[in-house]
RNA sequence: GGGCAGGUACCCAAGUGGCCAAAGGGGGCAGACUGUAAAUCUGCUGGCUUAUGUCUUCCAAGGUUCAAAUCCUUGCCUGCCCA
């Protein structure tokens, strides 16, 4: 097999679309020819540092290039952030300080270098020529386009027919991530499928520079934890790389088998034939497990999965509790007793006394390993003893009473 | 600039004078069932001293009324059509 089609299979591996690909083949044995490695490019949004799988599919790929001997160019869009996310809803974002700014990108990469060669990665921001061009060179870059084609991409479509919002500042934003490969000179950028048309305008905007267009490789979305909506922050559904090792866990832990399966053909280089025939409760850990070790270790891995087991599997109190409470004088009747709910609501567990009230009255609530349902219940707590409560599904807290004469 | 249609709880969305803390769906939470899942079924889903009590909510500020999410005025925001 040749170097080419070494490097062509570890590149086309899990992408979605490669535009286009003959130009991929020639730029890569220009490359090989030439000794001299192609530039990378894939941005970031500045203002959402908890990077969570969903990303990685992505800088993994990149991951791949930097592998090949390829220059992986990390842009982080400090100027594009400023435009907001036009996919998003109707969010305006406020503008971030070069302070808060420099502090994510400081963020980003602890959590790429994980993944990522920080000798083989070059971090850019698109401030450096965004921030220095003129309205003068603005309103000439957004002479490049035209409304009809911006109209064409999905989202403004689809806003345009609800009858939703669209901001002309929102043009923008394709437009100056095009530019930015201009700038970057990039010679292929990376993308979810969901970028595909700004990473398009890239190579329009680069023909009409004079360069060459770059390739533009698309990937796939990871579905988020619900199994439906892509993974993102907004939404909720996603498993941050910064999320504890336990919380991590057991995220993993409640994804739908056919989700797993996903994750693991996407996130993992495991034989999906070998995974299918595990029991889908010992597959779903050994991936649980493995991406816990990837971002905080081997041993934080194992010990995630064993604090698993313990917590939930065979139903016992965890080591650590969520909460952890001790009750005054004050806090009880008679210096020993306290209404179940009441001491529901102090744990701070619930948002509201009421919560905490329906959720005793739904049987979601074990005090002293019994399970308790009388939303009018008393209980007493003698002096000494720790009582264990187990609120809901997964939270816990330890009680006691204060010692007589203690602190005040 | 003119005309029209809108702005309701976490989200979508009904409601157009009292029976509205406000239908329905989604999401979330809990219970059952399980593999700690998923799917499914059931219940809950503004706060409070849990009371068939009370307080605060239907873009904002005023007003009409015994009574307003609902009517009027002004303002702010969004979309469509015309210019």
């Amino acid at each position: 097999m040749s170097e080419l089609s070494r490097q062509l299979d570890l590149i086309l591996r899990g992408t979605v679309e490669v535009i286009q690909r003959t130009e991929l083949e020639t730029k890569l044995a220009r490359s090989l020819k030439e000794n001299r490695p192609l530039r990378v490019k894939a941005g970031f949004d500045p203002t959402a540092p908890d990077l969570h799988l969903g990303h990685t599919v992505l800088i993994h790929k990149l991951k791949h290039f930097q592998d090949l001997g390829h220059q992986v160019l990390f842009l982080i869009g400090d100027f594009t952030g400023m435009i907001g996310d036009p996919t998003g809803v109707s969010e305006t974002r406020r503008a971030l300080t070069k302070e808060q700014v420099q502090e994510n990108a400081k963020t980003y990469q602890r959590q790429i270098f994980k993944i990522l060669d920080p000798q083989k990665t070059s971090i850019e921001f698109n401030s450096t020529w965004m921030g220095a061009m003129t309205a003068e060179g603005l309103i000439q870059l957004a002479a490049h386009y035209r409304v009809a084609r911006m109209m064409e991409r999905d989202d403004f479509h689809k806003r345009f027919h609800e009858q939703k919002p669209i901001s002309v500042h929102e043009f923008l934003y394709p437009l100056v991530q095009g530019y930015d490969s201009v700038a970057m000179k990039a010679d292929v950028e990376l993308g979810g499928t969901d970028q595909k048309f700004n990473l398009l305008v890239g190579r329009e905007l680069q023909r009409d520079f004079g360069q060459e267009s770059q390739v533009v490789i698309t990937m796939p979305l990871l579905e988020g934890t619900d199994g439906i909506k892509k993974m993102s922050k907004s939404v909720g559904n996603y498993i941050a790389l910064e999320d504890k090792p336990e919380d991590m866990f057991g995220k993993v832990m409640s994804i739908s088998d056919a989700l797993m399966l996903r994750y693991y053909e996407l996130l993992t280089t495991e034989d999906l034939a070998r995974v299918k025939a595990l029991h889908p409760m010992e597959a779903k850990q050994s991936l649980a497990e493995l991406i816990v070790a990837r971002y905080h270790g081997e041993e934080a891995g194992r010990q995630a999965r064993g604090a698993f087991q313990h917590k939930f599997s065979e139903r016992e109190f965890p080591d650590e509790p969520d909460v952890r409470l001790v009750l005054t004088a004050q806090d009880l009747k008679d210096g020993q007793s306290i209404g179940l709910v009441d001491l529901v609501a102090k744990t701070g567990l619930v948002m509201s006394k009421s919560e905490a009230r329906r959720l005793v009255i739904q049987g979601g609530v074990e005090f002293d390993q019994k399970k308790q349902s009388d939303a009018n219940a008393v209980v007493t707590l003698v002096a000494g003893r720790q009582y264990q409560m187990k609120i809901g599904r997964r939270k816990f807290a330890l009680v006691e009473r204060a010692k007589e004469g203690g602190l005040s």
